[in-house]
DNA sequence: CCGATTACCTGCACGC
DNA sequence: TGCGTGCAGGTAATCG
């Protein structure tokens, strides 16, 4: 389930792998994912040093030495798992459990960490709407980053830029949160859930948020806060499940969570004293899950 | 320009 | 067991 959390945990997971490793060779065993691979795809990277791992948003972003940005996005279904080379008695052999569905394995990178032995780094994607992109510049200037809005980790996402953000927007809450332009990295399961915790209806149009009234300000300032305190305890789950997950089996990928509304339409609503039922819409074609009860 | 809908692709759960 | 249907975390293109 890649949102920004999703993403966040996969990319701590590789940098300890990737971040300053050589790449040594690239296996591009289909031309496209979403879109063509970059012209000299495995040419532009082979041999080259990642100097750093980082993240926008959604996208992974491997900075290459000498060679371009390299944007990674998992779409709805992608991931990457790490193969290490087993100890001295195996050299060579790479073991890993679950490859089950290597017919997806899209794109293999043969890398040689800075510490630790050679690893592959896989990535999988059963339904291809994830991409690879190069950037040639600054990041913020390729066309798939420059637009994105506010990241919802850290400080800078308070209630004032909230209501500035959703001042005079006549869409709903839900399709405004989910817009990349004004905040970048929330997703279908983040926005229900943040709203479940503002106590505000994903129906109620995003601009009663930026008007000048205090009870607006109330709210902008609720929901800039559930926005950050969802991802924030999402990040810290997904790393300590990502730790078990590496010791178990060597795989990067996603987590189970306990959700508060998100797939659990009509069970008790767990706003304390509400008493009400989550309930399933579709806005936008997608599912949104709330309380009716409790979320005005 | 804006917001809403559709397209992209495969896998899976479900009902019959 | 098999088949049709609907649904799934993503963004981009298209339509009004």
């Amino acid at each position: 389930m890649p949102e920004l959390p999703e993403v966040e945990t996969v990319r701590r997971g590789l940098q300890p792998v990737l971040e300053g490793a050589r790449i040594v060779r690239v296996e591009a065993r289909r031309p496209d994912l979403r879109f063509p691979l970059p012209d000299r795809f495995a040419a532009r990277l082979e041999g080259r040093r990642v100097t750093a791992l980082g993240r926008r948003a959604k996208y992974i972003l491997a900075h290459v030495e000498d060679g371009p940005l390299l944007i990674c996005h998992l779409g709805m279904s992608g991931s990457f798992r790490i193969e290490q080379e087993g100890g001295s008695d195996t050299p060579g052999v790479f073991h890993h459990e679950r490859s089950k569905d290597a017919a997806h394995d899209h794109v293999v990178f043969h890398v040689e960490p800075a510490n630790g032995p050679p690893a592959r780094i896989v990535f999988n994607d059963p339904r291809r709407f994830g991409f690879m992109l190069f950037a040639e510049g600054r990041p913020d200037e390729h066309p798939m980053l420059g637009g994105l809005g506010v990241e919802p980790t850290g400080n800078a996402l308070d209630g004032e830029l909230l209501a500035a953000l959703l001042r005079g927007k006549k869409t709903p809450l839900k399709a405004a949160l989910l817009d990349q332009r004004l905040i970048a990295g929330l997703g279908n399961i983040y926005v229900s859930e943040a709203l479940w915790r503002a106590h505000l209806s994903p129906l109620r149009l995003a601009g009663t948020l930026g008007k000048a009234s205090s009870k607006a300000h109330g709210m902008a300032g609720r929901l800039a806060e559930s926005i950050r305190a969802v991802i924030a305890d999402a990040i810290a789950a997904g790393g300590s499940s990502l730790r078990d997950y590496t010791h178990a089996d060597g795989s990067l990928g996603y987590f189970q969570h306990s959700f508060a509304v998100y797939d659990r339409e009509d069970e008790p609503c767990l706003t304390p004293g509400c008493g009400g039922h989550v309930q399933r819409i579709v806005q936008s074609g997608r599912s949104t899950f709330y309380c009716p009860t409790c979320q005005k």
